[in-house]
DNA sequence: CTTGCAAGTTGAAATTGATCAACTTTTTTA
DNA sequence: TAAAAAAGTTGATCAATTTCAACTTGCAAG
């Protein structure tokens, strides 16, 4: 369900785009060097959990979702992928098969890029490197962020950390919650599909949200922030 | 509660010692350039959760235990902190607060490392960079586990987890359930106290293990295993 | 347009694990 | 060494959240 797409089609978002801005001319040189672009259309997987992992993704332009598989239907959401991210940059340095899944929720614009030219250009460039290690850095408070929710907070204080987690998305694409379900809001959440339902409705009996039909417009972000610190 | 000791001492791991031998030259030269060596005796913290971090730390010897502070008395414990790993990795490149506490379990040598120092190394010296992203990598694939644990294994799970990694600990430092109190286990499985106290009972009923006062002794792998993975 | 299926919604029942209380054992300290 | 404190143990109760079942709404395909 991939298309890949040659470099030069004018379709492609050019190197020189608004998306590598933030990228250092080290990491801009490696793009370059190996410029695999594909296009993920919308429900496409771009990693799946344990599977073979020789690239990194940079997401050039839309937005995907990053999961946790368990047993059957389960899943649990990690984050949105937005512009300028990378997928899969944990599998790169140990181990070589993805440790999560992840999904486009719109149509994705992708750069593949070869582990090896990564893993070479670090070496050789401490710059790089430099950088890397930050996108790790950030990526493992998050991670303890999320430990720190699943230990600590019950249901109202996940699903008020998950409200505003996605409202700061919604900064950038004002049409996030369209394209996310319920279960997909739960599983942000770490909690069942009716739990957030008829948690969803009690906010908004609170006056803390509003709910129009998928959108969600948050009210009282204070109070929110006070029910996700409280737990 | 440390004490500084002169690097001249008698008593002082030298550079040259075992625990080192892992280490790149880069990093040998690091760690000899900002030599500041420090003696934490049992139950003293090594990091304090939020508490400012200039430095990151060496364990020289020693061992220790990293957990995540909640509310109250309420912690959760990630890891054991073993010979020849760093502490505080993660607040070295974004962030200028640690992450997490971690507590000595035993007696410590551990080596104080500038932030600045291991940042200008990283940026200078691809391949010692390369050598702390791989220790990010682990770090990171390591916090996935646990999400993974926390969100989809119930408590038998969670604790027949927590004894093979503890048996694991085992292998270098046979007297490490010695140091651990019921609660330690029970804040690795991310279970209450007397929950712990109920399953290992049970598990020992069921012959999986046995209790000899502090030690406990992993009787079927296979089967403390298999109900790991089940959850 | 309507039929069928997925998503959303609601309340009731079931389940998991925590909390509580009482007690025993071990360790620490005066 | 005795007393006190901490850790360990056990069963009973309680609370949070899931699961289930039934129903409604929205959307897509024929």
């Amino acid at each position: 369900m991939r298309t890949i797409l040659d470099t030069d089609s004018d379709f492609i978002c050019d190197i020189q785009a608004p998306c590598f801005r933030m990228l250092v001319p080290e990491e801009v040189a490696v793009v370059r060097a190996s410029k695999t672009q594909v296009l993920f259309r919308k429900d496409d997987n771009l990693t799946k959990q344990g599977a073979f992992a020789s690239y990194v993704l940079f997401m050039i332009s839309g937005y995907a979702k990053q999961y946790l598989e368990g047993d059957g239907s389960r899943s649990f959401n990690l984050r949105i992928i937005k512009p300028g991210e990378f997928v899969g940059l944990s599998s790169v340095f140990s181990g070589n098969t993805f440790t999560y899944s992840s999904v486009a929720i719109t149509d994705c614009q992708v750069y593949l890029i070869e582990k090896s030219a990564i893993a070479n250009v670090s070496k050789a460039n401490g710059e790089f490197g430099f950088q890397i290690i930050k996108r790790y850095c950030e990526q493992n408070t998050n991670l303890l962020g999320t430990v720190r929710s699943l230990m600590y907070k019950q249901m109202n204080g996940r699903l008020a950390e998950t409200l505003l987690y996605l409202s700061g998305i919604k900064d950038d694409k004002p049409d996030i919650f369209q394209l996310l379900s319920r279960k997909d809001i739960a599983d942000f959440a770490g909690i069942s599909t009716e739990s957030t339902v008829k948690l969803l409705k009690l906010f908004e009996r609170d006056g803390l949200i509003e709910l129009h039909e998928k959108d969600i417009i948050i009210l009282k972000s204070g109070e929110l922030d006070e029910i996700s610190r409280r737990g």
